[in-house]
DNA sequence: CGGTTGTTTGAGGACGTTCAAGTACTGTGG
DNA sequence: CCACAGTACTTGAACGTCCTCAAACAACCG
């Protein structure tokens, strides 16, 4: 592992929780590979060997279907394990991962790291933990999907990204529209106007830069519930 | 605990992973409830205190949004742990829990919980699975949300509810229309035209009775891929 | 500067919802 | 066992949202 690799492990929040000690173990035969911008980490139906910890760039879980083309369900930030429960259970991918920058990719073998759990503690608090919050972006998504309109679920997308909870901000997003079209489980030409709608609730932009006159005034048009 | 609480304990999955001797460490301070059909387990927006198995019954996972009404993320069938990310991370709950059919609802503190995961690595490595299925699930669920049509989940939901993977069939819901309907992101009313339209593959029955002339050609139907 | 890709706008249609009414269950007391 | 009430389920009509298809426009990159 480059020394360049080791720094952007260590600010993950998994190395932080681990520990150093018990990361070194942990990580010792881990391998770090770039995947370029476009590039696939691992396809839907192949079993999993690995699980993977993203060290820099970005990745998408895409969900392919024959018939109806790709939907991405989540994008996953640097520091973020993925995608641990295939890994875990010896079972075929549901998802595919696909970098949607540049990417350092860190890959450590899923048999490995299911007698890693059973052996170090902290590693398995961790993991659960992980788990865990993974599961609660799911479950927000679904919610999201059965209750909210397109624009809500637009509003409530860019709430998260912002980096303010009140008041006026702008940001840039990482993502482009069409991939956070499939994000939000609709079309680019759906998502265009969903944020022609939400020019009413203070949201303009050009492109990929943001600007919100008021993020409390979207959450209420949204009817965004911070934790729920 | 009853002597019919500890066998019924006895049959999930968890316990048979963990063996009685790790298990009977586990669950040594649980308590055991009955919870009506219709009564509620815990609220969404409660921090949760503890962890749960269902012993015997069913529990629904529920989103209630105030303005939109409330949707079912998932049914759960007994020998399930629920819901263990909210305990696991101190959060406040994503969903609230109701029984759907009289329980019996094991339930442990979650702070105990943690340091078990911490002491036992049989549980660790149990409850890194059960998240993981869990996980699975609900990426399912979504890509199903985000790319078939009404009739196409009804025909999928149906399929994974089948005792049988091809062939003829016919077997009883535990759901009752109304909750189906909601568990798949739909009014009662499109449900009962997405049944109409399954007459077409083969789908029949009254009430909860489903009669399925062929799994093989109703999976053709909705595109529905074992596995992923 | 032209080609490629990404985004917006428009028109028409499909799918699902809402509202409203009607029909079929389910269980209870007579 | 039947009448009845209450609930669950189905059906119909009108509406709205989002999708599809098509074209124009903008941004990016060699």
């Amino acid at each position: 592992m480059r020394l360049t690799d080791q720094q952007l492990l260590q600010q993950t929040p998994l190395y932080a929780e681990l520990g150093p000690a018990v990361a070194d173990r942990v990580f010792r035969n881990a391998v770090v590979q770039t995947v370029r911008r476009g590039g696939t980490v691992f396809h839907q139906g192949d079993v999993a060997t690995h699980v993977h910890v993203l060290l820099s760039g970005q990745v998408a879980l895409i969900a392919e279907d024959i018939t109806l083309g790709p939907t991405i369900i989540e994008f996953f930030p640097a520091g973020e394990i993925f995608v641990a429960p295939a890994g875990l259970l010896e079972l075929p991918h549901l998802v595919s991962a696909r970098a949607t920058e540049d990417s350092r990719v860190l890959s450590m073998a899923a048999q490995e790291l299911r007698g890693l759990i059973a052996a170090e503690s902290a590693l398995a608090v961790a993991m659960t933990r992980a788990l865990a919050r993974h599961w609660r972006l799911l479950v927000r998504q679904i919610k999201e999907l059965k209750l909210k309109s397109a624009s809500q679920r637009l509003g409530s997308y860019l709430i998260a990204k912002a980096p303010v909870r009140a008041g006026a901000t702008s940001f840039r997003l990482a993502e482009e529209r069409k991939m956070i079209a499939a994000r939000l489980g609709m079309t680019p030409e759906s998502l265009s106007r969903a944020f022609a709608q939400l020019k009413t609730a203070g949201v303009s932009g050009r492109g990929r830069h943001i600007e919100i006159a008021d993020v409390s005034t979207l959450s209420a048009h949204c009817r965004f519930e911070e934790g729920h």
